[in-house]
DNA sequence: CCGCGCAATGCAACTTTATTGCGTTAGTCC
DNA sequence: GGACTAACGCAATAAAGTTGCATTGCGCGG
């Protein structure tokens, strides 16, 4: 694999709920983050590696122990909280705050609102976009005369794999 | 001020953000649950009241305090959450997944998706309906096949009045 | 190359939030 | 009134997140 190098690609599909190459999106974040003059260290990154490679929301505290068995070293839960904190700021990562845990955004590259669809059964979680949601909560925003800062949109029920089985709610 | 009782009335106004009488919530949350056969126990009906008098998010163990202060008595963690999960479960009160905090729900007589616009300078939450949103997030999940439960819609930001002083973000 | 300064990290202790298990009380139905 | 179930009390504990402070390491001017 010389040659023409696999450059990260952007990626202009809004519904690719999770189609990505882990190293690809890595790769991307590196160069967003150089482009932008923010520090992606080591740490940073692999917590972001972590959260690629396993395809499903993590809580800070599997992080630290995914990273106990990648490396045989222990992290502390300040050191993850930092880095996730960084993540999150450079819109690499977002939090799930309906379930306390963290999945890597597939889009960083474009500044956008998530939807997300998290299974209750097998807990995976699909990232959608949605300039219409996004307007809607503008308009409301301003006729309250409210300055948006984080929007925070999850829903939560049985992905199509599990409502197919018969272990649903 | 007997006579002309003052029964619960539903309010029509999506957006009354707020302006409804703290009473005659509690009063219809009693008759939405006598109408459904659930039980609005003294401690159920108290947490309620509690969340509904404050008029701001709290937080399960600044009910904890709330209830002492009022009542002189204490309660453990488990006798709060068990009362909030119930409400919950009626639609009566709303959980702020952002804050890890707790609002009563102005419309319980509606099953519709609150969007919660939360002030992070003072804490407080307005409550919208979004009918735009909800059939957004339906198609959306048709798509996906996706089988929608709960939805959780909040916007993080500076309230009206936060935003006009100079102590914004 | 040196060293200054700031950003990032390591770590222990701790706070806040939420749950479990189990025994007891209280409502409801017959 | 007795049996059944839902609700409650309580201690312990789990899970999630934060603080404070000491140390490391990177970038940059000299």
């Amino acid at each position: 694999m010389t040659g023409t190098a696999s450059l990260p690609r952007l990626c202009d599909d809004a519904a690719c709920a999770g189609h990505h190459d882990p190293q690809e999106r890595v790769a991307l974040a590196g160069m967003l983050c150089a482009e932008r003059g923010a520090r992606l260290t080591s740490i940073r990154r692999r917590v972001l590696e972590l959260l690629w490679s396993r395809g499903e929301p993590l809580g800070a505290y599997e992080i630290i122990e995914a990273w106990q068995r990648a490396t045989g070293r222990s992290v502390g839960p300040p050191t993850v909280y930092r880095a996730l904190e960084f993540l999150i700021a450079q819109g690499l990562v977002s939090k799930l705050e309906s379930r306390s845990a963290f999945v890597p955004c597939a889009h960083p590259e474009r500044r956008h609102i998530c939807v997300f669809f998290i299974c209750k059964h097998c807990g995976s979680s699909a990232e959608l976009e949605s300039t219409l949601i996004e307007r809607e909560l503008s308009g409301s925003a301003d006729s309250l005369g409210f300055r948006i800062g984080r929007r925070i949109v999850e829903v939560e029920g049985a992905c199509a794999r599990c409502a197919n089985f018969a272990n649903v709610t």
